[in-house]
DNA sequence: GTCTATACGCCGATAGAC
DNA sequence: GTCTATCGGCGTATAGAC
């Protein structure tokens, strides 16, 4: 899950060797600043005619990990919704999901939350269009609809609680918070609850 | 303030007519897809050669009106800061400043929020070690000293008030959120104090 | 599926006349 | 300060042999 690191043996370069290798790129020095050739040389091929085979271009690559991403996202979170009854269980159970892999799978968050989507795919959704996050909005509907969260808009509610959630997670990845993602978790989930919890 | 239009007669090119054009160019496209071709053609000259009359190359366009920017919003702040003596009211009048912008002068707070500083200057400070922050961070100080903010790390509560500011900033310049940011300030005025104030 | 070779467009940037 | 002209290079992308 979240594109795992395979060891393999064999030389052949495979998609998800590609995709592993962009992501981290990506992620650290931004779509933009990344080139082909830094791609090819991460995966060890000698040019980069190999990632044609795999890609159409590269436009195509960030595309499929911003979709391969928001896919694992979608199906954590529906395995969290099918284990917990309340919002405030199931928003405490992605935030846990965000936070851990804030510290396990930096990329993957930074991916998601500091690259900026319709600067590399201008034609794409919002992220906030997506499905795993109308999934997280129907959480914090049902939230509503229970009288755990206050009666606001949703959007609205999103937008307080994952101010303060993702706000945190930009602070851990981009070094200004100098402690694990972990270390800030229970803070800011009290903080992020709070702004929308009743009462 | 805030790099306001001047509407000028003459045909010769100034700095301030290439800075504008491009905050707009790259608050609207993002910087890479910004090309120098792209400014010259919003300043309304013939070639790129004109641009490099002004400045060194194109990311010194990106460092001025990072510093230009930044400079302002550290003399709004001061200004602030002298007009009120309360931490929490000086935090109102950021805010206050913050969202007004958002609706006057969008790219301005486009390209402070949603521009990835590090992504184009990578040997630049963060925003947060900038003047203008620090000077929250310690209007923020002084609101825990005197008992209007609650005993956290300074740090911890400008991450969650603002996290909550900004990204509903951020909402209304990706158009998540369709009305004008002034019709979203009160709420989330109240959201993000209430997520640092004492009680 | 990986290589060699190559094309080529775009973009950033410079020299120098006016 | 604006223009013409031009450059070098990088980065993307393709054709075709192995």
């Amino acid at each position: 899950m979240f594109m795992e690191n395979k060891t393999i043996a064999s030389k052949t370069i495979t998609q998800d060797e590609i995709l592993l290798a962009s992501l981290k790129l990506f992620s650290e020095k931004g779509y933009f600043n990344t080139s082909l050739t830094d791609i090819k040389d991460a995966v060890n091929i000698k040019t980069t005619s190999g990632i044609y085979q795999h890609f159409k271009n590269k436009q195509a690559i960030a595309e499929e990990l911003f979709d391969n991403i928001l896919d694992s996202l979608s199906i954590s979170i529906d395995d969290i919704r099918r284990r917990n009854r309340k919002a405030s269980e199931q928003l405490r159970e992605i935030v846990d999901l965000l936070f851990k892999l804030t510290d396990e799978a930096p990329e993957v968050i930074q991916f998601l939350l500091v690259v900026n989507k319709k600067e590399i795919l201008p034609e794409s959704k919002l992220l906030l269009e997506t499905v795993p996050f109308n999934k997280i909005r129907r959480v914090i509907q049902n939230g509503i609809k229970d009288g755990e969260i206050r009666s606001i808009d949703s959007l609205l509610a999103y937008n307080y609680f994952f101010g303060i959630i993702n706000h945190t997670l930009s602070l851990v990845l981009s070094g200004a918070f100098s402690k694990p993602a972990d270390s800030y978790q229970s803070h800011a989930w009290q903080a992020a609850w709070g702004s929308i919890s009743k009462k």
